[in-house]
RNA sequence: GGGCCCUUAGCUCAGUUGGUUAGAGCACUGCGUUUACACCGCAGGUGUCAUCGGUUCGAGUCCGGUAGGGCCCA
């Protein structure tokens, strides 16, 4: 039979290992079965697929893992399952991308369609490249690779050891989710949350699709002022006694058939004279009136601004407030409209339109300024500046405002009272760090609209409505159809209105379907309702809703958790969860944020590889919520070590007491041993993976008095780790899982360090070297109480360390005790108390390590061996701490391989009048320290 | 321009309601192969707590200003 505790333990090649018994013993499935007060219920961020995972989600999705282990060993039944949001921008355009294909909804669906290339080379390949396919086709490719991404990541997630119930994942796009997120709609459709507008919208031409305030981000880019003439009409010539030009200065002189006014800051007296009063646009000779608006700034250009419709967000705000008409020049696809708006009806005019008609933004407005240079109507040349332009995150070409038909969703952007309870549900809600609520309240404070939800994309949920054709085939928008709630998910694309035939679509006095799809937010701001059961089942639900925590990063504070927030608060009036968690982020040595572009991130992967998964866990465990932390592999190092201390430690104090003897060939033996060994305090009762008590470290209704642990200094080092069990618990309940890690691991360094050689000699009990324990026979009381206190010890510092090193702690639990680590108890004070008694000084195990350094100090600065014998030494020591050195003699004599110890009082022995003549060897300083332990007289046994 | 966070040893970071001489790890140097561990152990030096001012018997900690860094919003 081969050995159960390896001879050389590593830390590697332990991941796959107990991944496979973990899913075989279903240690993280999750029981319905138990009570609403029973469960934990976390509401994981689902990745995008078609991204790659960074170290950044290794760093947050630990951070996750921990509570989860922690509520777990507490006894709660953690619900945590993981997803995959898949739909949505990203996913199509690394399927463009992959497979060179473009969707064409114009065309017919294709059989057996295989892509022109699969895999591509990473780069994107050009519009012109792409294949046109049907939408059906597409979205097919686009499950296909959203497949094949789902089992990288889950792979990556078992390898690190995400305790996740792997049997309850979800994709965003699959049914079930669909359903969630249209009968969601539905919902806020009926009460009026939802809605429909024709507006000006933001516009990504390149996607062709409308975005939302919460995808913006302003970008510095180059511009230049163009300076033009507009001249007086009568009303003005009257009302000034001038001919003089009015001049504006703008960056989008391709915009000016668009113009339907000029305005200027009420409080600016070089123009409230032609406030009410009319000019000429240049070009196109088209009359507009001269307005007063607080927006309009003095200091900017000539202090007078053409508006357009729409050059800019400021544009739509003064067209709607000052009530202008609308003149549109720009169409979906970034291109000058072929039909000139309104106003522009001379010849010339229109000639000139025509001049500009198809172009893009940027050649229009090349021929427009050589119009008016032509025209003399512009001054000088442009004015180079830079300015702040809004673009679509994803997107790499300004934005563009059209009007267009799109659905909203009320965020509070437009009402008062709804702004204020969202407010609320802020304040309501518990973040950690706390200070992450202000970035909500930021939010939410900004908004300048209602959520816009509808996207002109394809892989996505459909927006759940037909709309009736009158008999002229015209659409009726305003009486849109919808389904049943039971009839979900639908396709209305694909699917018939209720009512309808499939013949009747698109024919007049039929229907036709909703082509748009919802935003990806709009799904996955429902996944509380997707995990929890909200459509499907009642009862999981109830127990699982509203969730316990909703971790993620601080970067979609605005997106991912406030449209969560919104949703939940609408349809059930309460908080999705109690607590949020948010994770800081992970900089380059450089101090900079690790992003792809800067080609700076490293593959989870391969740091998961060659440090071990315990050890990255370590480095991220290692930083607090909401606090960035530098990408250092340096302190998965030191995860890599503490982990394998774990395993070195354990298997000393197996060997020492002699559980390995007997464990080696037997687990139940072990356990048996081990209860023997430590009298029952820890035993095998409850053994099996059900209930959370499994593995239990049970108090043997002790007080101290009857107990094995009768050594002062055994005593003590139990004293200080209940004293860190108390303060790891309660930093865990808390949510500071850095400090309970900190705690554990610095007694766990003193417990290797110190306290273990301390007691070596003593536990072995005198056994020869390399002979095998009998962990049953007979032994000193003195080898009793260190074996007790070694793997009393032991057994808890593998349950406080389990959250963080959930594979060392695995491998060394299954040594010697029964069912899993994980499922076992989390550590509580009272029995360690209970075995050491209230006499127990934690202070001991300090003083006593601070002896052995002492000594250890000595050989050290005589350059000798720590093995050197010393036949005789002096230890002077401060009063308060002579009484507990005293208490360690033993132990501390022969750790340091000391014959003869004089303990001594370091105050008395200063005083001349009490030993004469000071040092006899004159090593000490006569005014030496007297509070810092020393050595004098040292006697070593032979050089 | 508004909001939030940060600045402590060469590096990464602790430092809890204000209270002895401000700590840890890494790195560095020296020593040492010990019946758990060389992926090891032991020992050692390291500070203008960004800066200026205030409150206080007492400030790394509380308050205000300044500088630098980061993030979000406009």
């Amino acid at each position: 039979m081969t050995a159960r505790i390896p001879d050389k333990a590593t830390v590697d090649g332990l991941e796959d290992r107990w991944n496979q018994t973990w899913e075989a013993d279903g240690v993280y499935r999750f029981d319905a079965s138990k009570s609403r007060e029973e469960i934990y219920s976390i509401d994981t961020p689902p990745p995008t697929v078609s991204g790659s995972l960074h170290v950044g989600h290794v760093f947050s999705y630990t951070h996750t893992d921990v509570v989860a282990r922690f509520q777990r060993m507490c006894g709660r039944e953690v619900f945590y399952p993981m997803g995959w949001d898949d739909n949505g921008l990203p996913t199509e355009r690394r399927v463009q991308n992959y497979f060179g294909v473009r969707c064409d909804p114009s065309l017919p669906y294709e059989e057996n369609f295989e892509p022109p290339h699969v895999g591509g080379d990473g780069k994107s390949i050009k519009a012109a490249d792409q294949q046109p396919i049907s939408r059906r086709n597409f979205i097919e490719l686009c499950e296909r690779l959203t497949a094949e991404d789902e089992q990288q990541f889950e792979a990556l997630w078992r390898h690190l050891g995400l305790s996740v119930d792997w049997s309850r994942t979800y994709q965003t796009i699959a049914p079930s989710s669909q359903a969630v997120a249209q009968q969601a709609f539905i919902r806020s459709l009926k009460r009026g949350e939802a809605y429909q507008a024709e507006a000006p919208t933001l516009w990504d031409v390149t996607f062709r699709t409308a975005v939302a305030q919460a995808e913006l981000e302003d970008r510095d880019r180059p511009g230049a002022y163009h300076r033009l003439a507009f001249e007086p009409a009568a009303d003005m010539e009257e009302a000034t006694g001038s001919y003089d030009s009015v001049w504006i200065e703008t960056t989008r002189p391709e915009l000016l058939a668009a113009c339907v006014a000029l305005v200027a800051h009420p409080d600016d007296e070089r123009y409230q004279p032609l406030f009410g009063t009319h000019v000429r646009t240049p070009i196109f000779g088209v009359e507009v009136p001269v307005v007063a608006h607080r927006l309009a700034s003095p200091d900017k250009g000539s202090g007078i601004a053409m508006i357009c419709t729409f050059g800019d967000v400021t544009d739509v705000i003064w067209q709607r407030e000052l009530d202008l008409p609308i003149r549109s020049v720009l169409g979906h696809d970034g291109r000058i409209l072929s039909e000139p708006p309104a106003g522009i009806d001379s010849d010339a005019a229109r000639a000139a339109y025509n001049e500009l008609a198809g172009l893009t933004v940027f050649s229009a407005q090349k021929r427009m300024v050589e119009m008016l240079v032509e025209a003399d109507v512009m001054d000088g040349d442009p004015r180079a500046i830079q300015h702040p332009v809004k673009f679509f995150e994803k997107g790499d070409k300004p934005l563009e405002i059209v009007t267009s038909r799109q659905w909203y969703i009320a965020n509070g952007g437009r009402d008062a009272s709804l702004r204020t309870a969202l407010l609320g549900r802020g304040e309501e809600l518990d973040f950690i760090p706390s200070h992450m609520g202000k970035r909500y309240e930021n939010w939410v404070n900004g908004l300048t609209g209602d959520w816009l939800i509808s996207r002109q994309r394809f892989f996505g949920v459909p927006i759940p409505v037909w709309y009736p054709l009158n008999d002229a085939g015209e659409i009726v928008w305003d009486s849109p159809i919808v389904p049943d709630e039971d009839q979900l998910p639908v396709d209305p694309s694909s699917d018939a209105a209720p009512g309808y035939t499939a013949e009747q679509r698109d024919v007049p006095g039929g229907f036709t379907g909703e082509k748009d799809i919802m935003d990806t937010w709009a799904t996955s701001s429902l996944t509380p309702q997707i995990v929890c059961g909200w459509r499907d089942d009642p009862e999981l639900y109830a127990k699982t809703f509203p969730m316990d925590l909703r971790p993620q990063g601080q970067d979609i504070i605005r997106t991912w958790l406030f449209s969560t927030v919104v949703r939940s608060h609408l349809e059930h009036h309460e908080l999705p969860w109690k607590h949020a968690a948010i994770s800081g982020w992970i900089l380059d040595p450089d101090r900079k944020k690790m992003s792809k572009s800067k080609g700076n991130v490293v593959t989870p992967m391969g740091l998961l590889e060659s440090h071990g998964s315990d050890a990255v866990r370590y480095w991220a465990a290692s930083a607090r919520l909401g606090t960035d932390a530098a990408f250092d592999e340096g302190q998965m190092k030191i995860g890599r070590r503490l982990a394998n201390k774990v395993l070195n430690a354990s298997k000393f104090v197996l060997g020492a007491t002699g559980i390995a003897t007997v464990a080696n060939s037997s687990l139940d033996e072990g356990v048996a041993a081990t209860a023997h060994v430590t009298a029952g305090v820890v035993n095998g009762a409850s053994m099996g993976l059900s209930g959370g008590a499994a593995g239990d470290a049970h108090p043997a209704a002790l007080d101290g008095t009857g107990s094995l642990v009768t050594d002062p200094l055994d005593r003590a080092l139990l004293a200080a780790l209940a004293d860190v069990v108390d303060t790891a618990t309660t930093a865990f309940s808390a949510y500071d899982h850095t400090r309970a890690l900190e705690r554990a691991e610095t007694l766990f360094w003193t417990f290797c360090d110190d306290y273990v050689e301390l007691v070596k000699a003593r536990a072995y009990d005198g056994a020869a070297p390399g002979a095998d324990i009998d962990p049953l026979a007979p032994c000193s009381p003195g080898a009793a109480s260190a074996r007790a206190t070694l793997v009393i010890a032991l057994e808890t510092f593998l349950r406080l360390f389990a959250p963080f090193l959930p594979f060392a702690t695995e491998e060394v639990w299954s040594w010697f005790r029964p069912g899993t680590v994980h499922r076992a108890s989390w550590p509580t004070s009272e029995p360690l108390r209970a075995v050491v008694g209230d006499g127990a000084d934690a202070s001991l195990v300090a003083t006593a390590g601070e002896a052995l350094a002492t000594i250890r100090k000595l050989k050290s600065e005589a350059k000798v061996s720590q093995r050197t014998e010393l036949t005789s030494v002096d230890l002077l020591v401060p009063e308060s701490k002579v009484a507990a050195v005293h208490a360690a003699k033993a132990d501390l004599m022969a750790a340091g391989r000391v014959q003869s110890l004089q303990v001594v009082d370091a105050v008395a022995a200063l005083d001349e009048g009490v030993d004469g003549d000071g040092p006899e060897d004159g090593s000490g300083s006569p005014v030496a320290d007297t509070t810092v332990m020393r050595t004098e007289n040292a006697v070593f046994a032979d050089a």
